[in-house]
DNA sequence: GACGATACGGAACGTTGTTCCGTTTATCAA
DNA sequence: TTGATAAACGGAACAACGTTCCGTATCGTC
């Protein structure tokens, strides 16, 4: 280990970093993913300062927030493509998997798409995570003839992400139906 | 007509109204529907007093810009399904419509589904407006047989509404693409 | 031309995101 | 223990935006 390495990040700054996580997550909840900056360093007991030199970006602070989740669900993938009856319906479980994530997540998914700037790094990391395992599984699936062979992942995460907006808060549409619709598009060549 | 009715508004008021409405809609395509007000304002030369008199609220003003289009939209549903080689695909060509409009408006879809304060009003005229149509369409469509019975137009709306989100900023993301995969779903039962 | 109602403009306020800097505190060496 | 120094902190300050408010200007009428 290098000197510079050596020295580790004073311990209040790794509290403070460990509290601003644990209140993210809680104001998260209940205020939504959107909620003020201000809310989330006063539920930490620190300035606003402290929260951008922790997390210089908004996007920083929710990755971190959730990567657990989404590294889990990266994970579930491949395990699906083993372990279910054929590839489509891993596919379809494990974009069940995604939704019931993204879904509870109060406003996750309007900021997934919503392009706002210092946004970009959040909707990135999601993919570049989620990309690859969902490439796999429409492989699978359009090898075994379950579905048309010309898919792109890339755009059916960004669909997926689109309709889980507003679950949640309206309870007239279901999200989850409307994926599961949009999943047995998948079997069809689009007329 | 009544005395209070037969004083009309004033001119000036009348010009305001329409310069507000013809800069709005210059604005909303070089900057999207969720530009400043304060843009608004001065590319119609009127201060944002102006603008909350004649326009309470954003909804009202994006609602008066696209009110034309909206019931073009509408009435073409049961024209669509009067001169289609089916129920479906009459159904199949009036969303196309839909999303040809709803995927060429800058940040359209994102604020109609938004939940944002005051625009509420918003989505609720786009669905009071559509909504019926597409019942009409979905029970012709239904009454063929070629889809399950159960699918609700409001839901179909808001998915179709939220497909269409980034359109436009993501070139590899194809909205048209994937609400053909949603409506091509429709033919099926989910499973 | 004068009067009253109508409408206007933009200053002002509240809420957010973000930056910046004077102050405090942890760490380490003497 | 104590003092020096880098690290980290807090919150004031700034900018952008939506929205409200009111003193002023203008229109329409008599």
């Amino acid at each position: 280990m290098s000197p510079e390495q050596a020295r580790a990040r004073r311990a209040d700054a790794r509290r403070n970093a460990q509290s601003l996580l644990d209140a993210a997550a809680a104001v998260f909840v209940t205020s939504g993913v959107d909620a003020p900056v201000r809310d989330i360093a006063a539920r930490a007991g620190v300035g606003t300062g402290t929260i951008y030199r922790h997390y210089p970006t908004r996007a920083d602070l929710i990755i971190a927030v959730y990567r657990h989740q989404v590294d889990a669900c990266a994970e579930a993938g491949p395990r699906l493509l083993a372990t279910s009856a054929s590839p489509y319906a891993a596919l379809a479980e494990w974009i069940d998997l995604y939704v019931d994530f993204v879904a509870t997540k109060h406003g996750l998914a309007a900021i997934l798409q919503s392009g706002q700037p210092g946004l970009e790094t959040l909707a990135a990391y999601f993919l570049d995570r989620l990309v690859p395992v969902c490439t796999e599984l429409l492989d699978a699936a359009a090898t075994a003839g379950e579905i048309a062979p010309d898919t792109k992942a890339y755009e059916l995460m960004r669909a997926v992400g689109n309709l889980c907006i507003g679950a949640g808060t309206d309870p007239q549409y279901n999200a989850r139906h409307m994926v599961a619709v949009l999943v047995a598009g998948l079997r069809l060549p689009v007329v």
